[in-house]
RNA sequence: GGCGGCAUAGCCAAGUAGCAAGGCGGCGGUCUGCAAAACCGCUAUUCGCCGGUGCAAAUCCGGCUGCCGCCUCCA
């Protein structure tokens, strides 16, 4: 069976078929850019990337659009508020974002288009809306006319009757219903904006997606992903305009992911109750942060716990553990259970079940001692987007241990020893053309050294080494008196 | 008030009709001078509550309870 996705529209899971063959367009709702990213914003991106690489993964040609909103009205607050001209507000949040996703290894999308750059094609789209009669102006407004698009309401099973009671008109507004909405605002001095056919504006907030997604995937297009927040209003009016202004289909799977909570309460920025992603990458690395937001699946939602993460950097470490115990690991075609593996990706990503396969894999891999399973487990944490980590030898800290371990020696009359690290050093170094080849031979000296001290029940020494070791990033295991291993930690 | 979602072990989390994945933690063990390491084993006769359908239900239907969200800016 081949991939199923929920379908917002829809309420079930639904077969995935492209509108083009094998090409797949994705527009995904990105941030408006008011303000800097927090974990929620980035739930919503990993899930687009996870979902993006399954989909070239399966041979699909993916073009994956993800907006940035830089003009709105929030923006045009904080400029008031910060004194600093709006793009430059947009900008540095921008870097945020992409410098985040970078760091969480989520992959670019194909393009990154602002509003503020294709204002062209939102006047066209508003000219073309109140040509049709499903807009129209009102003292430099333009406002969509919610009550002429019949199925309005169908994506977020709303009936227009149910909001007209909660709808308002603002002071400022013109409008004729209080369930239109803004396509089109005039400016206000002082305010950014652009020539129209309305006088000085700019966009409204929804019409900016719809005339993008639009421009870059065709009027119809295959999915469209956002953050469940975003269902009503955004997405809705999305629909409402771009259906108007084409009679065509807008979008045919609609994707949302579920909430990331913070005390029980969904994060959000305008009230101020967020964790923002910066702050959190310094504590978790981004591997840990993946593995954290995968091991839910996307629809539900999750509670942001400090607790969760630790739990989840002690399963990233027992991954990195059992594979780091491979010297030199390679890569496989055809990994092991890839039949259960594909079943749960291609049921609506359930990333959780994925995971869990991973972890039968681990458990298996210790048994059988296959390397194949190891290669397997790499193969399937590669196709979750997880980035490769091969611990970086710490070369330099070993060459001080060393030298510590030898004026120890030294103090301490311990000449005998002494002259086996000696002798030690030099067949080392007969053998060797790169320096950074030295270093398990080095590392392996240390053992040596300890190993001799152990004999002797020259614990304290030999714990000083093992504590030296590990601050190093070295974690020792000893597997009889006169041997031990080690694994790097990655740092 | 209207609409929607969720409720599975100490915690987290899959599973939507046929013996309850997995992770974390805990306990026991192997190894060890010791171990914070590593591995092995154990850890829900039961899926919020009540009733129904059915050979069979965590899974379907009805009711109840609790939590969350949307209806206003929001990923």
């Amino acid at each position: 069976m081949g991939l199923r996705l929920f379908n917002t529209l829809s309420s079930r899971l639904e077969d995935f078929t492209p509108l083009n063959d094998n090409k797949v367009g994705i527009y995904t709702c990105g941030m408006t850019v008011q303000g800097p990213p927090h974990i929620g914003h980035i739930r919503a991106a990993l899930n687009r990337d996870v979902l993006v690489r399954w989909l070239r993964y399966l041979g699909y040609e993916v073009i994956s659009v993800e907006n940035f909103t830089d003009v709105d009205d929030k923006i045009i607050q904080k400029q008031k508020e910060y004194k600093l001209d709006w793009r430059i507000i947009a900008q540095g949040n921008i870097e945020k974002y992409l410098w985040a996703c970078d760091q969480l290894n989520i992959e670019r999308a194909t393009v990154y288009p602002r509003a503020s750059q294709h204002i062209e094609e939102i006047i066209d789209l508003v000219q073309s809306l109140v040509d049709k009669g499903y807009a129209y102006e009102s003292e430099g407004d333009v406002y969509y006319r919610v009550r002429n698009f019949p199925r309005y309401g169908r994506l977020s099973k709303k009936s227009i009757d149910e909001l007209v009671s909660g709808a308002r008109i603002e002071p400022t507004e013109h409008k004729k219903d209080p369930l239109d909405f803004a396509v089109w605002k005039s400016a206000k001095s002082g305010e950014p904006y652009w020539l129209s056919p309305w006088g000085k504006g700019r966009p409204g907030w929804h019409i900016e997606c719809s005339a993008m997604s639009m421009h870059y995937l065709g009027e119809t297009f295959d999915i469209h992903t956002g953050g469940e927040d975003l269902i009503f209003p955004h997405h809705e009016n999305e629909i409402a305009q771009s259906e108007a202004a084409t009679g065509k289909q807008f979008v045919r799977y609609w994707l949302h992911t579920g909430w990331v909570t913070l005390g029980g309460e969904k994060m959000a920025k305008s009230t101020g109750h967020f964790l923002l992603i910066e702050d959190l990458l310094k504590e978790y690395r981004p591997n840990v942060v993946r593995l954290y937001l995968l091991k839910t699946h996307y629809r539900n939602q999750i509670e942001f716990s400090r607790e969760r993460l630790n739990e989840a950097r002690s399963a990233y470490l027992r991954i990195q553990t059992y594979l780091h115990s491979f010297k030199e690991l390679g890569d496989i075609e055809k990994p092991l259970m890839l039949e259960e593996f594909t079943q749960a990706m291609n049921d609506d990503l359930n990333t959780s079940r994925a995971l869990g396969i991973i972890y039968e894999l681990i458990k298996k891999g210790y048994e059988e001692n296959d390397i194949d399973i190891a290669r397997s487990v790499k193969y399937y944490l590669r196709t979750l987007g997880f980035k490769d980590e091969i611990p970086e030898p710490p070369f330099e800290s070993v060459m001080i241990i060393i030298k510590e371990v030898m004026e120890r020696l030294k103090t301490e009359g311990r000449t005998e020893i002494l002259d086996k690290v000696k002798d030690g050093f030099l067949r080392i170094f007969e053998d060797v053309n790169q320096m950074k080849d030295v270093f398990p031979g080095v590392v392996g000296l240390i053992l040596d050294v300890r190993n001799m001290l152990r004999k002797e029940k020259e614990y304290s020494f030999a714990d000083y080494i093992r504590s030296r070791l590990a601050d190093a990033g070295i974690q020792i295991q000893d597997i009889n008196i006169n041997s031990s291993t080690y694994r790097l930690e990655v740092r």
